[in-house]
Parts: C-alpha cells; structure tokens; sequence
DNA sequence: TTACGTGCAAACTTTTTGCCTAGAC
DNA sequence: GTCTAGGCAAAAAGTTTGCACGTAA
C-alpha cells in the first residue's frame, strides 16, 4: 500500500474489493461485503479510509439519481458510467466527448473549467427483455 | 397551479421562489428562504411538495458533487449547469450536445438510454480573480 | 515503543413518516 | 362538511466525530 499510510487488514481488504468489483459501491456496500472476513469492521473505519483514499488520489467519488455517495478505484484517465435503471449495473465509459463542449463553454462564458460530471442512465437488453415480459 | 392539488399559500411560495431563483435550490434553502413570509412552514412540508411536484412534471432535481438534492423547475427541454466551486453560481446550460453519443452507445451496448446527467464545475471569471489575489 | 488506525457509541445532517389539526374546495 | 395539506415530533438513513484500546512499523 503506496503513499505512507499503515498497512491494515481492513484497507487492503476496501481496496481488494473495489479493485476486484470495479464498479462504484456505496460505503454500506463495502462494509457488507467486506464483513464475512472482519465481522467487526466498523462502518466508520470504511468512511475514514475512503476519504483518505480519495484525498490521496486512490479513489474517486460518484454521485448518482439516489444522492449515496459511490467510490471506486480512480483511473488515471477520466470516464463516465453508463447505469441500468432495472438492475443497477454500471458500465464504465472510457471515451469523453465533453472536451470540444468545454472549450466552447469556456469561450462563451469564461469560466476556467475545471471538472464535470457526466452519467449516462437506461435499460440495459436483459433489463428491456424483463419488462416487456415481466408485469 | 395546475394538476388538481389544492392551492395553498405554501406551496405558492415554493414555486414561486422556485421561479424567482431559477436555480436549483435544496430543501433547506427553500425553507429558510421562505421563513421570513411562514415561520411555521415545516421542513416536511417543503419535501412533501417537491416531491409531489418533481411526480408530477413540474420540478426537476439535481444531483451535484455535495451529494445534496436540488431542484428547480422543470424546463420543458434538456438542460444542463456549469457550476463555480467558488461562488456556487449555476448556469443553465440549454444546449445538449449528446445525443450523438447516446445514439453511438446504443449501438455499441444495447442499451436503451433513457436519461443522462451532465454538469460541469469550474471557476467563473469573478472567482478567478478573487483565486489570484486573496491567499 | 510510539504513533497511527480501529471499534464502539454518540452526534449530526438530510430526508421520511405518523398523527392530529387546520384549511381549501 | 369532507378530505387534502400542514405542523410537529419522532424515526430512518447516511455520514462524521471523540475516545480508549489495538496494532503496524
């Protein structure tokens, strides 16, 4: 584990887990699956290491429609997610088209453009098999 | 006000904060907002209502990096914002420029892409200056 | 051994719900 | 007068903090 910090069970275990889900998990999401291993595991120990994480540049911060907070391994490289609204699975997208769009942004509004966000939501083909049948 | 609710002095105050502001405010902007007109107005009172607005087509929310709920009134086209993490000032952004990319990644996952959040951050050109000489 | 990390409990913030009264129609 | 809406208080959900003990280095 990089950057200084101690290397504890229960932070390689947080960072095992995004590394092998790769997908945004909220804190309780981590806390639960991390449990089997460390039953004790408090739910603030989880908050505290992944605000460090993501202090450090370990982690990333998501914020989707149900306003819970989601983290997830940082990429070097900047992406976007693609949700299905029926089963929660999220595709992340390696492409950003939004670079053109600041740049006209920029001149329009002179706004220095720092960051943004871009969530992208649907149904994905099993989702839309379901709901045609399902109901 | 439309849709069959009763009209009450409360609920006119929401939307007409909602009109005047034309920004996405919280729940808790909205009560302090309008305590000066009701003192009693109760915080429940004001989520009752947006969310019984944001049902029925009038309101929209928005999900920013603070991971606080917004809303504003709902436009009857796409919008986006442009925030400054400075001054928190929002700019709608009436131009949406995906629909090409959502059209691109119907293609290429499936998906049927119902909906996206955008928003981008950076510093407006007051807090620019502010950035440069204050510190 | 020492300082940092953890568990636990309590506090805090945001949002939701139940219940009874008040007010719109 | 009826039935929806509002106020109040408590609860629920998500997150943060203080403190004493545990543990990596």
């Amino acid at each position: 584990m990089a950057k200084g910090f101690k290397n504890t069970k229960q932070r390689s275990a947080i960072m095992n887990l995004l590394a092998e889900r790769n997908t945004p998990l909220t804190a309780e999401e981590i806390g639960e699956a991390i449990a089997p291993s460390y039953p004790k595991l408090a739910l603030s120990t989880v908050y505290r290491n992944l605000e460090l994480f993501t202090n450090a540049g370990l982690l990333e911060k998501s914020f989707f429609q149900d306003g819970v907070t989601r983290y997830s391994l940082a990429k070097g490289h900047h992406g976007h997610y693609l949700i299905c609204t029926g089963c929660q699975e999220k595709i992340r997208l390696e492409d950003c088209p939004l670079h053109e769009l600041e740049h006209k942004l920029t001149d329009e509004t002179g706004f220095t453009i720092t960051d943004h966000d871009l969530t992208l939501y649907g149904l994905c083909p099993a989702c839309k098999g379901k709901t045609k049948n399902g109901k």
